[in-house]
DNA sequence: TTGTAGGCGTTATCAG
DNA sequence: CTGATAACGCCTACAA
């Protein structure tokens, strides 16, 4: 008991003990068992974060934000990694609760609304990133993917661009979703035909976004295309490659809008028009709303405004 | 007890109760407590990650490497970013070890040698990435830096660029110190002279990169150099555009050869010739030797040898 | 100021 | 085949 109150700073212990104790601390290079820590106090000072793939570009700046919020507050991270499948998204999710994360992150999940809703009840908090789940005991930290789909829209018809194509994403996303109807919308808006032909889903990586434009610019007729909207900046610069090997130019004969502005958005040529998305900012968030569900507090839900950002892909 | 027979699937139980305790088990939503099983069984089937900034593109790769390696086997990843920062890398560690996790993979870690010995000694197993320490309890994964010195050296030579440049690492990182090493023997052994003013250390970012560039092209009497040996493949992403902003043109003024090959390498123009660098498998046996190590056995120290990509920048 | 008892949820071990 | 007991390492609550 002594040592617990000496390690931790409560309650009153004489200097000299509290010498010897740290003393022997430091002889015995003795660690306190965080595990048992959480035993018996019912929190583990950890919290779960659940990405489809750490590798997509877009989400190490999440987990980055969320870290360095929850390392501020004494709070430690566990990954997990959901390979954009549905099966291991939902193991993670039991997986993390059996080790009593004190609450979990859940960025994009791809699981249906009854299931999600069933595995977050199992955490003492949770937030979702870009998904929305009615009855869900979790607050949701959203992307306007509406707005952002008449943004990307907007621009390019304003630029004189009115047959578009959607390189939508995955269809299990919600995101792709909304993106989608947002699209619709827009362009129904406008009074711009869409050509369901020029709709498609594909998985948020650069080889099927190259895949998905090779098909479309290999149709007969040559592009019956002169604009594409797409699901994320990896699909997007798949696609551009795939118009440049189909002897199409970027933006001369088709122009392209990714989304998230990851950082090769800007590097590579031609530098990737795009909806910039404050990631590591909403990984900061994130981790505060699991805090203040901890307080008992349910905060509101957030919705981030993606800000267009015009580069030579679409200028 | 029972209930432990069941879940766990070990000792007999006749049917009968099985089936009963499934259902309860289904009925109350029952989680077993991972901490109480750490506890009893001395082990946590969690394994953790160190990496100095997870936001580099180099990481990601590795992670998941090592989280789909873990995951097979049942195990959880705990992350902590080190953010270039000693002090945090060192309290990563020690949180990591109250944590109880069964092993360390450190990537990369900045700590001076006997600090880093003390630390990994509090973990039941560790190995480390991109670093060898001699004495230090830990198996270590290295790149072979002098190998990748010497062919980007002896690339650019062999293109007739004799007045090279090194973008070096951050000054305590041990890869940065072996490539330096690898740069000045390559040129030694080719004969050519080195311009101490053209060695320079920096962060592995792009801002670092445009930065130290950018003084080289600005000092008085034009470029003094005409190839750059870069860290790492951001760093010389930040020197091209410094270049280019500078009115060098690359690679026909100055080639540069980057490092690690990441995915934003092939994509920017002049897409960049690298050190190709398996990232994924790296990851995927850190883990594997992590396992190695908890069995009682010590795995040699491996090294990869980096492939040269010739692309654009240094053709 | 320091120490004792009890319990957190699980499993190893031994008894029925 | 099933259950009782003790222990893992720590903290809350209550003595001394």
């Amino acid at each position: 008991m002594t040592v617990s109150r000496v390690v931790n700073g409560t309650g009153r212990v004489s200097e000299a003990t509290r010498q010897r104790v740290r003393k022997a601390i430091d002889d015995l290079g003795y660690q306190p068992n965080q595990l048992a820590r959480s035993l018996t106090q019912g929190r583990t000072r950890t919290i779960g974060i659940v990405v489809p793939d750490i590798t997509n570009p877009f989400f190490p700046e999440i987990v980055r934000g969320a870290e360095d919020a929850a390392w501020a507050a004494g709070y430690t991270v566990a990954l997990a990694n959901a390979v954009e499948d549905q099966a291991r998204e939902r193991a993670a999710l039991r997986n993390l609760a059996g080790h009593r994360v004190d609450g979990v992150i859940v960025c994009s999940p791809r699981l249906p609304d009854h299931e999600l809703t069933d595995l977050l009840a199992a955490h003492p908090a949770a937030v979702l990133v870009n998904r929305k789940v009615h009855g869900a005991p979790a607050v949701s930290l959203m992307v306007d993917d509406l707005l952002g789909a008449h943004l990307a829209v907007g621009h390019l018809l304003g630029r004189g661009r009115t047959r578009l194509a959607l390189l939508g994403g995955p269809d299990r996303s919600a995101s792709a979703k909304y993106r989608r109807e947002g699209f619709l919308a827009a362009m129904r808006e406008a009074g711009v035909g869409v050509n369901e032909a020029l709709l498609t889903h594909c998985e948020p990586n650069e080889e099927a976004g190259y895949e998905a434009a090779t098909r479309w610019a290999q149709a007969k007729g040559g592009a019956p295309f002169d604009g594409i909207v797409a699901y994320n900046d990896l699909a997007a610069l798949g696609a551009v490659r795939a118009l440049n090997a189909a002897g199409l130019r970027v933006p001369e004969d088709v122009a392209v809008v990714g989304c998230d502005d990851i950082r090769m958005a800007s590097a590579v040529a031609p530098s990737l028009t795009t909806l910039r998305i404050e990631k590591y900012g909403l990984g900061r968030l994130a981790v505060e709303m699991i805090f203040a569900l901890q307080r008992g507090r349910k905060p509101a839900d957030k919705t981030f405004a993606p800000e267009l950002i015009v580069r030579e892909s679409a200028p």
